[in-house]
DNA sequence: CAGAACGTTTGG
DNA sequence: CCAAACGTTCTG
């Protein structure tokens, strides 16, 4: 673009919505990042001023050094700030020798929304007007941006070390289409809001989505670098921006959406890595890291938080993938496919999950989130929260602006490795297998809200009713029978499966009730969609929230044969997650046959089952014992309730009409969940028998 | 080439 | 002047 017959501020009405770019001396100032010695100053022997941080992108909001890192231990010999708080635009070297210059660029005012993939500029600070009370905050010069918790939150979330052009891309809602089921019911719900809650896509960036769709093709060719054709833009999401089409390339501002809804959650970095000019990674970035770039987190994941759902980012997951091990999360799914599928496929999340005050409970608040690099060591993780976590004292870490997508930097991974990384920053993940106990939240993914302690408040409960059946294979019955009446559709105050997209592909055999994926329970086996509890003789009414807290009912209903089991009287039975060992225990009430998870004690208790019966009919029936369960809010989120020696299957399933309501096609969910736990039953029969 | 070292610049 | 840290050079 010419810089002729522009004046800055260049103020722009796009829609009703007034945008004005400041043309920030881009290449005059040293402290515009884009501040450049060319080397024909240099030749001047006039070398320009150095450049300064941009005090726009994520580390130049942190203001605490962490004291922690190579270059803060090192300081006096190093001289360099803290790597958390280098800024992205010095990462790049300086820019070398250019054909273009300066003058050139100079003159290139309003930046193409998708600048050149060797371009290191920085955005430019785009000023809206509808940035109301923290409009300043978000417009002031990065030196007036001190906070180091980010105003709270209201900076916008970017990737500091995503060049601009590839973060614009996160306006593009990437679905990933449901591979084994075509409920769209996912695609759906991104299409309705991912335009408006992105985290990292403010409302100003959906107006210039259109011309981003240039970037799309950077995107999709990603994508397909990586094996992925079955990813799929959504450019119509984002365009149901009342937002026009129009470019201002303004990565860095904070939407209204943000500040309304500041995101609870440290965002992880959105799709690109590196902000580098060249698209290079930061120098000095661990190799294995900049290989996982397409494993990281929640590159795609939708997430719905304050009650606004969140489409992620666009980062083509890597399906074919096979340098990062898939480790489906462990979340309890609602029958039904979500285009994450792909996305949380290649999403591992294995680090506890911090819960920390703000914040939705059921927010992932995994660390694995924050990483960049899904392959970055689990006891790097970067970079800390502020919440806690990383660092317990909040005080005396520094304090990351959330969702700013900071990234590890180079020479940092290493010195975990080392085992010198501070505690506060291993808190996270040392484990690879988290307990829940310090999680209180789905230990295997972040895309799973943590259970809510309290159900009442904020849990999203989808309940799914399963009952007794019959050894005679009722289940095949019940599910041969109408569609209707087997789906009860129930009003749930509130369901969490909108809420917990985390549905992964589906993928063939995922069955686990084999006998061999009982035997291999690694994260990856999980993957079934039904729940099955081994008592035939009871009703069983599960609840999940999603994620670690699961809620099982036992009807008044007497069983047959009131005889069973294997002992060991307990008066608490336990959940057991076979995936990562993690136990659960639940109280149980005897009056009312509810059996709560409680994510708080962890007790293994194997001494078996036992099931009393005191009568035949309506008699109160205690179970006792070991209930394993297997939660699998990844792939097929599946949840697998077992309790030794008993056959049970699902008898009902109940769609929350929440939930459904966002299905495109009820009618097919509907067939889905009915016959999913069938093919499910059938597996587990043939086990079983 | 990446990382380390350090001279130098810069703002306070 | 000094702390911070950018940019360059050195090193393995
Ligand atoms: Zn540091
Ligand atoms: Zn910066």
């Amino acid at each position: 673009m010419e810089e002729a017959g522009l004046h800055f501020p260049l103020h722009m009405n796009a829609d009703g919505d007034d945008y004005v770019i400041d043309r920030e001396d881009e290449f005059g100032s040293p402290t515009s990042p884009n501040y450049y010695t060319s080397p024909e100053d240099a030749a001047d022997k006039t070398r320009l001023k150095r450049r300064r941080r941009c005090g726009q992108c994520g580390p130049c909001q942190v203001k605490e050094n962490c004291n922690k890192c190579h270059y803060c231990i090192r300081k006096d010999v190093l001289k360099q700030t803290c790597i958390y708080r280098k800024c992205v635009y010095l990462r790049s070297k300086p820019r070398p020798y250019s054909r273009t210059s300066p003058r050139q660029q100079h003159s290139q005012t309003l930046r193409p929304s998708v600048p050149p993939p060797s371009s290191n500029l920085p955005p430019q600070v785009v000023k809206s007007p509808i940035l109301t009370e923290d409009h300043d905050s978000n417009t002031k010069s990065s030196s007036e941006v001190s906070s180091p918790v980010l105003k709270n939150e209201t900076v916008s979330c970017l990737n500091p070390f995503l060049p601009s052009h590839i973060q614009e891309n996160q306006a593009f809602s990437l679905s990933v289409r449901p591979s084994s089921h075509p409920d769209q019911l996912s695609s759906q719900i991104l299409k309705s809001s991912a335009s408006v809650h992105q985290p990292f896509l403010t409302e100003h960036h959906s107006a210039a989505l259109s011309t981003l769709q240039q970037s799309v093709s950077l995107a999709t060719q990603a994508a397909s670098d990586s094996g992925h054709s079955h990813i799929s833009f959504s450019p119509s999401t984002v365009h149901n921006s009342q937002n026009p089409p129009v470019n201002h390339g303004f990565p860095y501002v904070s939407s209204q959406t943000m500040l309304h809804h500041p995101p609870k959650i440290r965002m992880p970095p959105p799709g690109g890595m590196f902000s580098d000019a060249r698209n290079q990674p930061p120098l000095g970035m661990p190799q294995h890291v900049l290989q996982n770039q397409h494993s990281m987190p929640f590159a795609h994941f939708s997430h719905r938080f304050g009650g606004e759902l969140y489409s992620g980012y666009n980062k083509p997951p890597s399906v074919s993938d096979t340098r990062a091990p898939v480790q489906p999360d462990q979340c309890m799914h609602p029958p039904f496919h979500s285009p994450l599928s792909n996305v949380m496929e290649r999403t591992h999340f294995q680090s506890n999950i911090e819960r920390t005050g703000s914040g939705p409970s059921f927010f992932p608040s995994n660390p694995e989130m924050f990483r960049p690099y899904a392959s970055l060591s689990a006891a790097y993780p970067y970079p800390p929260s502020p919440g806690g976590g990383y660092y317990p004292h909040s005080v005396s870490g520094p304090h990351l602006p959330m969702g700013m997508g900071i990234q590890p930097p180079p020479g940092f991974s290493h010195i975990s490795h080392q085992g010198n990384f501070p505690q506060a920053y291993s808190n996270f993940s040392t484990s690879p297998h988290p307990s829940f106990e310090q999680s209180g939240g789905c230990p295997k993914n972040g895309c799973c809200p943590p259970v809510s302690l309290n159900v009442d408040t904020d849990s999203r409960v989808m309940q799914e009713r399963y009952g007794s059946i019959h050894k005679s294979n009722p289940l095949r019955d019940k599910y041969d029978g109408n569609p209707k009446s087997d789906i009860l559709h129930k009003f749930n105050p509130a369901t969490w499966a909108s809420e917990y997209f985390c549905r992964l592909n589906k993928r063939p055999n995922s069955a686990v009730s084999d006998d061999v994926s009982r035997a291999s329970m690694t994260s990856s086996d999980f993957e079934c969609d039904v729940i099955s509890i081994d008592d035939f003789r009871m009703n069983a009414f599960i609840r999940s929230d999603g994620c670690n807290s699961i809620e099982i009912e036992i009807e008044d209903r007497v069983s047959e044969s009131g005889q069973l089991s294997n002992c060991s009287s307990n008066s608490v039975g336990s959940i057991k997650s076979l995936e990562n060992l993690n136990l659960k225990t639940f109280e149980k009430n005897e009056k009312s046959r509810n059996l709560k998870s409680s994510e708080k004690s962890e007790k293994n208790s194997d001494s078996g089952c036992e099931i009393k019966n005191s009568s035949s009919e309506n008699v109160k029936m205690t179970v006792k014992g070991v209930v394993f369960l297997k939660q699998d809010l990844g792939d097929e989120g599946i949840i697998h309730l077992e309790i030794p020696g008993e056959k049970v299957t699902i008898e009902d399933s109940w769609l929350d009409d929440n939930l459904a309501k966002y299905s495109c096609d009820l009618e097919d969910l509907l067939d889905f969940i009915r016959k999913e736990p069938k093919i499910e039953y059938l597996e587990n029969d043939q086990r079983l028998c």
